[in-house]
DNA sequence: CCCAATTAGTTGACACGGGGATTATTTCGC
DNA sequence: GCGAAATAATCCCCGTGTCAACTAATTGGG
């Protein structure tokens, strides 16, 4: 008599460990060069901003981590060496997070395996076709879901296109 | 110069901020009635499962969390009123972790909304088609990823379906 | 039978992240 | 220009979840 068995929950429940168990797949390889998932997460996204770096806040929205959760976040990271402080000339409230040289290095070291990882526990098990539906849906949910997850990407220049920034945000 | 933008890490990319996106949608309407997604999941599992009453392990397994997580989080419904422990008859050791009336009730409030967030979110903004498609991937990803994720669901009588015990978990 | 190994659940210490208050700086209305 | 409002980042407090250690109960090999 109860309804509690919808399709909707279905659904749901499949999105959540689906997701949750990829990322579960993709830990410890990270964990292994020390990264946490939010750490790998805050690095590459400031190695592919321009400039290797992002307005705290920007990190904090690109993320989706709170202000304070990214604060916290880039003081463990500049602990590590990985990132660095790097005070705003125009506005002294700013400071920037960017990437170092180390923490390039540490990328370049964590991103093969971590691609195979991606490979092995999500986009391999697709077929092509299977894989351009299920992208295109995902795009179309984050793009209703995190209307501005975007920022600190866009900036003078940037086109409407599927580029190399496409994850960290399209423009809208 | 470097490859920080594979098309893999912009899908993973896209799944975690689709995922963080859509549960950040819903997690205010059960915020509402006093639950947390986690608390939620619980409930729904719990009021889906054969005779209301999981183990503490099988809880703790269906909604990924450690069994010192799922214990703490019993401890919370518990204190609530929405889930009661009841000793196992034949192993003095486990425990079931039981809905109550007063949990349905709860669900029940909360369900309807949280289905119209769900369609409003996800589920609505794709057509069948390509909805279709998109929940066979999941299946797909979350079969390779999360092999045991059907502790408690199965026992005796249980075939090999899609019903309504789906996302709790297939017989595999 | 009985002791070692396994299994279920809980507990303590800890790391992590969110929310709100706080400080410093900038912007804007007037 | 100046004071009020807005904005950037940080800090404190707290809830939540994990890991490791622990307790209790069960199972299995000799």
């Amino acid at each position: 008599m109860e309804h509690f068995d919808d399709p909707r929950l279905t659904a749901m429940g499949l999105l959540s460990e689906a997701f949750s168990g990829v990322e579960a797949k993709l830990a410890p390889a990270l964990s292994e060069e020390g990264l946490s998932v939010v750490d790998f997460d805050a690095l590459i996204r400031l190695a592919r901003s321009p400039g290797r770096r992002l307005r705290m806040s920007d990190l904090a929205a690109q993320t989706s981590l709170s202000t304070s959760g990214i604060t916290r976040v880039v003081d463990r990271l500049e602990r590590s060496g990985l990132v660095e402080r790097v005070a705003c000339a125009t506005d002294r409230r700013t400071s920037y997070a960017a990437i170092t040289g180390e923490g390039v290095e540490r990328l370049a070291r964590v991103v093969p395996r971590h691609l195979d990882d991606i490979d092995r526990w999500f986009t391999g098990l697709l077929s092509p076709e299977q894989l351009d539906v299920f992208l295109a849906a995902l795009r179309k949910i984050r793009d209703a879901v995190r209307p501005c997850a975007t920022a600190g990407a866009a900036g003078a220049g940037r086109t409407e296109h599927d580029g190399p920034a496409e994850s960290s945000g399209d423009a809208h």
